[in-house]
DNA sequence: TTGTAGGCGTTATCAA
DNA sequence: TTGATAACGCCTACAA
């Protein structure tokens, strides 16, 4: 491997004077700058990260967790964050799994930004509690070191209800997600004091934000001699999908006999005939966000917690 | 930071015994190992991972290099990786992006999976010849640090013509990928030599992979007043997707008037109607075989280039 | 069985 | 403007 130590031995210069020439300080002449440059690059001198890193106390590296790497719902929210920290020179490296989650006590990272139910709050807590800077996607954390970035739930699950009962819904079936999950639960609540507060009766079905749980749910709903049309708020699309496909098994059509809003606006939502009616945000306004709270977390500057607002989205499964 | 500095101290041992409790050395009685790893888990000790890598010169963690993060296409692919590399020890990280291939020769990563025609072939050819250990999923390179698990694209697009030829189809449609890309060469050229075999004439038809791609080539396809059916073998499934997109917008219906077989069966094409026939193959094994590979080659055992199989899957979108 | 000390490759503080 | 040198936190001969 080469090091500054060989550069300076062909550059008959000592180390410090190759290091500061390597880093742009003004204490070198330009002249041996340049030629120190220029042995570098032929020696093709690529700087040790582990060695930078022990002197500096820092990686300019942000983690980002997820849960898995399932769907495409992540594209562009990945890409958002790489953007946002991409302007403040910050690499990103993703990452899942128990065993990664080492890395930021061991300051392999800078920050992180965690999207992932699958990690507990009492870890995230507890490194923040370490010094660590931590910006949460997924629930809401009270200490210095944790920001967040959340979704408007509350609104989304408000504009859906708001379209079901403009279309005359006699009853909703709340297609939920995980009960200890922080998006599905403000989307229930948010759900439910809606209908309550315009009198609508309402059933919660239990569901997990998986395309199986949304079928079974549907397998479920036209099983109990139903009155038509079903009104569906799933709370994700992939639920929805779930719905669409057992429903395609039977002769009931989407957006007749069943009526169904999803929520998330993915891809294979506005794919599938007819549209499905859904719930959307920029997921890449989502990144770029987290990626500005997470920086200027680490740079100590004050940061105020931000939340991304929804749109609905017509289709042809509702109406 | 608590280190084993403090660890020692504590306890009242030396910095060299505390290293040794705490990575299992024999050297210590088995009774100031417990003391010590409890003094470490009472001060929430973690060792920095800079310094440690500093000294042993290697980090265990491997890293994937995709070209970007969409499509639900990874998700199973980096299942596979993650799932590989955890039986032998090692972590996972994702990366996308120019400046994080300075992970490989800042020796930030043991080692590289490749994915990502974006990544220059000169390049790995650079990281290898320092002896940096690479697996490419996508080209063909000759080093011996270099190794590759490929798709086998000819066994897959002879699966597809065999089909089409069976199908009583008088003319085919290559929808092709990006010129320079391996997989889609490879494709053609295989596909070529079988329609060339049994006198089948074919026409080329440029695309990019994308999905929009597919969309222009099937609407320039139904402007030149065609004779049906129109036969597509489309070199992946997003751009067959991008057919179904148009198709949809005409009279013309899929499965009859145009027929046409994929390649990956994706998600979105098993959920289309018709299911869209294509052709197949375990990314999940891919992600495993690779890790196994880049972890055999770091180790420096014997490794052998292996090849992922594929199959062939029926939808309506063909007969 | 435990302690001492040198070194991993950089950076940064002093002197020169 | 440069050079010698001490950290950074951990590992590991070698010595005790």
């Amino acid at each position: 491997m080469v090091g500054i130590k060989d550069i300076a031995q062909k550059a008959g210069v000592s180390i410090s004077t190759v290091s500061y020439a390597l880093n742009g300080s003004p204490k070198v002449t330009e002249e041996t700058r340049a030629r120190i440059q220029a042995i570098a690059n032929e020696l093709n001198y690529v700087p040790n990260m582990a060695a930078r890193t022990l002197k500096r106390r820092q990686t300019n590296i942000i983690g980002v967790y997820l849960a898995d790497y399932a769907g495409s719902f992540y594209g562009e929210l990945l890409d958002g964050i790489k953007k946002g920290l991409e302007l403040f020179g910050y690499e990103m490296i993703v990452c899942s799994g128990k065993k990664s989650h080492l890395f930021i006590p061991e300051r392999m990272v800078d920050g992180a930004i965690i999207l992932d139910w699958t990690f507990p709050a009492k870890e995230i807590e507890q490194y923040a509690q370490r010094g660590h800077q931590i910006v949460v996607l997924d629930r809401v954390l009270s200490h210095e070191n944790i920001h967040q970035v959340l979704l408007d739930n509350k609104g989304g699950a408000a504009l859906a209800i708001d379209r079901l009962i403009a279309g005359q819904s006699q009853k909703v079936f709340l297609l939920a997600g995980p009960e200890k999950g922080y998006d599905s639960r403000e989307r229930l609540e948010a759900s439910t004091k809606e209908l309550t507060r315009f009198g609508i009766p309402y059933e919660v079905i239990p569901g997990d934000f998986t395309e199986p749980s949304g079928y079974r749910a549907a397998k479920q709903l036209l099983a109990n001699d139903p009155q038509f049309p079903i009104d569906i708020f799933a709370f994700n699309d992939e639920m929805a999908i779930g719905v669409y496909k057992y429903v395609r098994e039977t002769d009931y059509r989407i957006g007749k006999e069943i009526r169904i809003i999803g929520f998330d606006n993915t891809e294979l939502g506005a794919f599938v005939q007819p549209r499905l009616a859904t719930i959307s945000y920029s997921k890449h306004r989502w990144g770029m966000v987290a990626a500005e709270k997470i920086v200027q977390s680490i740079q100590g500057e004050p940061v105020a917690d931000e939340h991304i607002y929804t749109t609905f989205v017509d289709g042809g499964s509702f109406i």
